[in-house]
DNA sequence: GCTAATAATGTAAGCGCTTTCACAAATGTT
DNA sequence: AACATTTGTGAAAGCGCTTACATTATTAGC
């Protein structure tokens, strides 16, 4: 592979002339930037990243970090912030942090390691405090969770309005006896969603009846699991709304083992609008996420802050919206 | 952040000897390597791989390419991929392809500038001609396609068994008029699904039979439209072996709003076992396509052959295996 | 026509490591 | 006791770039 120095000598110039003509960080005379290239043509020149890098201290790449790699969002998320970055130029490396204290410090301490320009960061397990300090050490934008102290940091979904829309969906059909399985609650997103639950319920007259809730996991099991027991409660209800997809799907499965028909006997409503929910019998009325959206917005604001993209605008804060499809009707009778 | 310099001149040694302790690669008395562990600690020493990869022309980087970053499998392969190279303190830089020649070119040259030390590639639009060219230059490890004069390099699924399980499946449950709806002929794993499909129906004695084939292109919407012309057709038939799971949604909800009762009256099969396929209603039966463990065998791969980590032994072919869940059912009379 | 800017290019000092080579000290061999 | 090994350490030359800073060529100003 061919040097800077090679080129140099084949254009008849010095090395930092090649530089400058690659990079565009001084004037070169039109003669001279015609040879260079033709020299960097000839030799089938590729610039040297790693030399790059060391040499001016930037390494060309951000760290993202997720809870697990094939997560429902993941992908999404991941396929937003490749896309963004490597239309100028930077990579991604990536790491999974299984929503685990020690494995996400451990991936961020790999990371930091491997000299990233920034961290996008998607985690659950590490603490308000150790973003904050970590904030201070090294360029860092937080996925779906909103940090005190730096919220600028942040791109977040409007987890509350979520909540809010989901169970006003369901009462503008009619609903009133409306049960929900949240996710584990320590998580701030989750509690959040629950908030939008009983704000709709409150407007609406209505009041949250602990009889009607369940606490889930966020994963499918959880969603049988829970609904089996609201059923065993043998309280009434016309409709379910889930924290998430994949427990809404469990409660289907659930329900409809229970002999209850859906829609008909029983409507759903899910959240995050995974591609799954496309493809679900019958299709899953959610709550979309733009996971891809918020994956491109962080990526942006890495172009923006630290590659000094300055015209970009980031968006902090994203708006949920409903998509409704076949698991939701009008409550009947 | 502290460099090699300051810990050397801390412990009182030389650069050498502190790359040689971090590095193991040379012997050091006790009492120096004490000192400079102690050295680093307090300096909360952290090396830069930077430097590390200029000096020893090894970026500790492998770059993994695929088609889309948010598609069916890439998640579990690159957990796999991820997983495995993180453990032994690689990274993994990714890049999507899309599909598209020009793309996944572009991808590799700059995964390639990126000084990767090897690349896992996923791909398939670039010919078998490039792969090889390719090969020449650097490392590569391909997943799912067996390029011929790099067999070495290939980590490749049994598709032709994996189709002849999907029919066999039926066969074994009396269905005799099975309908196939294949992926894009194009590619050659299709291909090798369709060639298994055949053979299980020549083993049972029964004639492959076009009037009950269609191909698809591997979405949902493919999965609708060709079971819509397999029912206009009016050809009887009671069970149908999709060539992934995304088309077996389709057809699926197809027949559904035909209104056949699914297994009751028409069996359907697909192929992959994406996380999806569990929570269909029927779950659907289908051949599981160990993705995540190929990922990770690909990046065994690298470990042995790259790394140097010589007693790793890496598995070329992959072995599908059959999942049955509710979408299949013995013929009915 | 001479000085002062300005533009274009070259020189060389790093960036933080690895690694070869040389050398001194410790150990083993007869 | 003389020599050959082995072992531990340091000096210094890169790796392929970027980027002050120095230098020369060009143009402008009067």
């Amino acid at each position: 592979m061919a040097t800077i120095y090679q080129v140099s000598e084949r254009a008849g110039v010095s090395l930092a002339t090649v530089s400058r003509v690659m990079n565009g960080s001084a004037k070169v005379g039109e003669a001279t930037r015609t040879k260079v290239l033709k020299a960097m043509q000839e030799l089938n020149y590729r610039p040297n990243s790693i030399a790059q890098s060391l040499a001016s201290n930037c390494s060309n790449s951000v760290g993202m970090l997720v809870s697990e790699v094939h997560g429902p969002f993941f992908g999404e998320m991941m396929s937003g912030v490749e896309n963004e970055l490597r239309s100028v130029g930077k990579h991604v490396i990536i790491a999974a942090g299984h929503s685990d204290v020690a494995s996400e410090k451990d991936a961020i301490e790999f990371l930091i390691s491997r000299k990233c320009d920034a961290l996008i960061l998607h985690v659950d397990a590490v603490t308000d405090e150790y973003l904050l300090e970590l904030h201070k050490q090294t360029p860092v934008v937080v996925l779906n969770r909103l940090v005190k102290g730096m919220e600028e940091n942040c791109i977040c979904l409007n987890n509350e309005l979520g909540g809010y829309l989901a169970t006003k969906a369901m009462l503008e059909l009619g609903h009133k006896q409306i049960a929900y399985i949240s996710g584990p609650l320590f998580k701030l997103d989750v509690r959040d969603r629950l908030a939008g639950h009983q704000r709709a319920l409150q407007e609406a007259g209505l009041v949250f009846d602990p009889g009607l809730f369940m606490e889930g996991d966020f994963h499918e099991a959880g969603g049988v699991a829970a609904m089996e027991k609201l059923l065993a409660r043998g309280r009434s209800f016309s409709a379910v709304v889930c924290a998430n997809d994949e427990m809404a799907c469990g409660a289907m499965n659930c329900a409809r083992d229970n002999r209850l028909e859906i829609p008909k006997d029983l409507s759903i409503m899910g959240f995050d609008n995974v591609i799954m929910s496309r493809y679900t019998f019958p299709h899953l009325s959610t709550i979309d996420f733009p996971a891809g959206e918020m994956g491109r917005m962080a990526a942006r604001w890495v172009r923006k802050h630290i590659y000094q993209d300055d015209k970009l605008k980031v968006q902090n804060l994203f708006e949920p919206s409903l998509v409704l499809r076949d698991s939701a009707l009008p409550v009947s009778a």
